[in-house]
DNA sequence: CCAGTTTTTGACAATGGTTGTCAGTTTACC
DNA sequence: GGTAAACTGACAACCATTGTCAAAAACTGG
């Protein structure tokens, strides 16, 4: 969590990884695995289970898609638009997603992690609630 | 997330919770069930694994424990020393704890939601790093 | 203490997300 | 074009967790 400047493993080119990437693209939630190989299934680009789960896990080993853990225990997969570490603020009815940052939390955690010796530190920081739109409707 | 305050089922004492509850208490670091379950093996107090399932999910929605979502998708429990909402520090490779508490965070994440409109909030937070320990060892 | 009622337990099956396997396919490169 | 290495996909295997349901334990009022 700390060197994280592989070249990024060298890797081919191929139809599925392109749709997958496409998918990603497209939107802007968080999606879980098994809603992307849906979507790929529904859209008639046909991408085995096992290969969209290597793909994401390929790209978020390269930080190119964020992940998010739900609590039901399923990985949420992301295409961000920053780079750099930032959060989300997510709604848990529709799933609409902000992105923020926020450098005082940066600040605030690595000094609270050198005040009791921990080094090499990260952590994670989501925020859930429910958006404006689902909040409307009830 | 908002109004928790149901006045804690009615439940039967019984060896079984005893014993897991047991566990917790002489245990400072989180523990996934499984582990829980193998300690209780291990010490003769033998308890089904759906049973310290269904006790440690009990103990968590009442709030009487804290739930960590490991990497591995795993849930990790830990009884925590204070009750109001607070955050870890958790050593990534012997897993000790430190209680965090971050009003300023707390503040930060509703004044980031109120502002985008979202309502009915919570978040979660966790802080990884190498302890002082680990890493004088290597 | 006793019988009745309700909760709890535990062994085991079932679920569901994720990863491993491995032969067949595709890509990159010469 | 031909070859080696990477990639794919169908399916089995895993593993944490949850459901099932009859038997066992805990409470409760006699």
């Amino acid at each position: 969590m700390s060197a994280r400047e592989q070249p990024v493993k060298e890797q081919r080119r191929t139809r599925q990884r392109a749709a997958v990437d496409e998918v990603l693209d497209e939107t802007d939630d968080f999606i879980s695995a098994q809603e992307l190989h849906s979507i790929l299934r529904s859209r008639g680009a046909s991408v085995g289970l096992a290969t969209v789960y290597r793909t994401l896990q390929a790209l978020a080993d390269d930080g190119r898609v964020d992940v998010l853990r739900t609590g039901g225990g399923e990985a949420a997969y992301r295409k961000c638009a920053r780079d750099e570490h930032h959060h989300h603020l997510v709604c848990r009815s529709c799933g609409a997603t902000v992105e923020i940052a926020g450098p005082a939390v940066e600040r605030w955690t690595s000094s609270v992690a050198k005040e009791h010796g921990y080094v090499d530190v990260a952590h994670t920081l989501e925020i859930f609630g429910t958006c404006p739109k689902c909040a409307g409707q009830s």
